[in-house]
DNA sequence: CCATGATAATTTACGATTCAAATATTAGAG
DNA sequence: CTCTAATATTTGAATCGTAAATTATCATGG
C-alpha cells in the first residue's frame, strides 16, 4: 500500500508496527473516553442523585418535546430495547417522565418528560455542559476542531464495518 | 480569555457556542468509542465466548508475568475492586487465571495467567488486534498519529481535573 | 374475516459495574 | 506487646446492559 524506503521494513514488520500503533491509539482513546465519562457519573451522582442513563434519556427526551417511542429511545441511545424499559421504569416512578398511551398504534407507548423532569433537566444539563467544557478545555479552539473532524473520519469508517460474522 | 472581532459575537454568544462546540465534540467522542467497543465486545463473545473485561483482565497479566495483585488490576484497568473480583472470580474457574498466595502479605494475592490462559489469550490477542485496525483503518498513517497526539492533550488535561467536590 | 408474519414492548436470566460496609492483615505509636 | 490506623480484598445491594423468549398488537394476502 505504501512505499517504504528502510531495507528492515519489510511488509511483516511495517504491519506489525502498523498493528501495535493502531492498538496504541485505540487504549488511548478509551482511557480518555473512560476517564471524562467517570467525571461525569460521579458528578450526576454526587450532585444530583441521577446516573448517567437516566440523564442520556431525558436528554434525548428533551430535544423531541411530542415525545418518543421507547423503540425510538432505543435506537438514540444505541442501547437494547430492556434496557430502555427499565431506565424509563426508574424515571416515572421518580416523576420524571410519563408513558402515555398512543392511540395510533396500542402497541406502542409515546415517552415523555413531565414538566417537572424537564425542570429539572435543564438545570443539570447547564452544570453538565460546565463540566464537559472543563474537562475538555484543555484543547485550544484549533485542537477541538481538528479532533471533531478526525473523529468524523473515525465514524464513517467504524460505522461502515460489517456487524460481525466475517472471520 | 480571548479577543473576538465580530460585534455580534459578545461573551455571552462565544461561550454558549464553546459550550455546544464541547458538548457536540464529546458526544461525537462518546458515539465513536462506544461504536467500536460494541464491535469488540460482540466479536470476542461471538468468536470466542468471552467478555470484554475478561479480556481486558487477562491482557493486563499477559504484560505482566510475575502475576499482579488485584488492587493493581483494579487501579490498571480503572474499575473497582468488587468488580475485579468477580471478574478474577470467573477467569479461575474458566482455569485462564490463578490466584497464588503471596508469603510477603498475606492480604493480598498474586494473579497470574494459567499456561492455557496464556495460551488462549495469544489467539484472541491476535484476533483482537486486527479488529482493532480493522476499525481504525479508515485514518491514514498521518491522521492516525494526529489524532494521538490531540488524545494525549485531553488525557493530561482531564486526567489534572480534581475529581469532585468544586461546584 | 382470518391466518400469518412483522413489529413494539416487556420479561427473564445472566454478567458487569459501582458504592458502601464488612473482614482480615499489616504497620506503627506508645 | 497492644491499640489504632491503614491497606487488601470480599460481600451485598442496586443499576446497567445484553440476548433470547414472550406477549400484545398491527398489517396484509387470501
Amino acid at each position: 500500500m505504501k512505499k517504504t524506503k528502510q531495507a528492515q521494513s519489510d511488509t511483516e514488520t511495517r504491519a506489525t508496527s502498523e498493528h501495535t500503533q493502531a492498538l496504541r491509539l485505540w487504549l488511548r482513546m478509551l482511557a480518555c473516553t473512560n476517564l471524562i465519562e467517570a467525571q461525569i457519573r460521579s458528578r450526576l451522582r454526587t450532585q444530583f442523585g441521577i446516573t448517567l442513563p437516566r440523564f442520556d434519556l431525558m436528554s434525548q427526551l428533551e430535544r423531541s418535546p411530542e415525545g418518543l417511542k421507547m423503540g425510538e429511545l432505543s435506537k438514540r441511545m444505541m442501547v437494547t430495547g430492556g434496557n430502555v424499559t427499565g431506565i424509563t421504569d426508574q424515571l416515572v416512578t421518580e416523576g420524571l417522565v410519563v408513558r402515555e398511551d398512543n392511540p395510533k398504534d396500542r402497541r406502542a407507548y409515546i415517552v415523555k418528560l413531565t414538566p417537572e423532569g424537564r425542570k429539572i433537566f435543564k438545570k443539570m444539563a447547564e452544570s453538565h455542559e460546565k463540566w464537559i467544557v472543563e474537562l475538555l478545555g484543555g484543547m485550544s479552539e484549533k485542537e477541538r476542531q481538528q479532533f471533531h473532524a478526525l473523529l468524523a473520519v473515525l465514524k464513517t469508517h467504524a460505522g461502515g464495518v460489517r456487524p460481525d460474522q466475517d472471520r
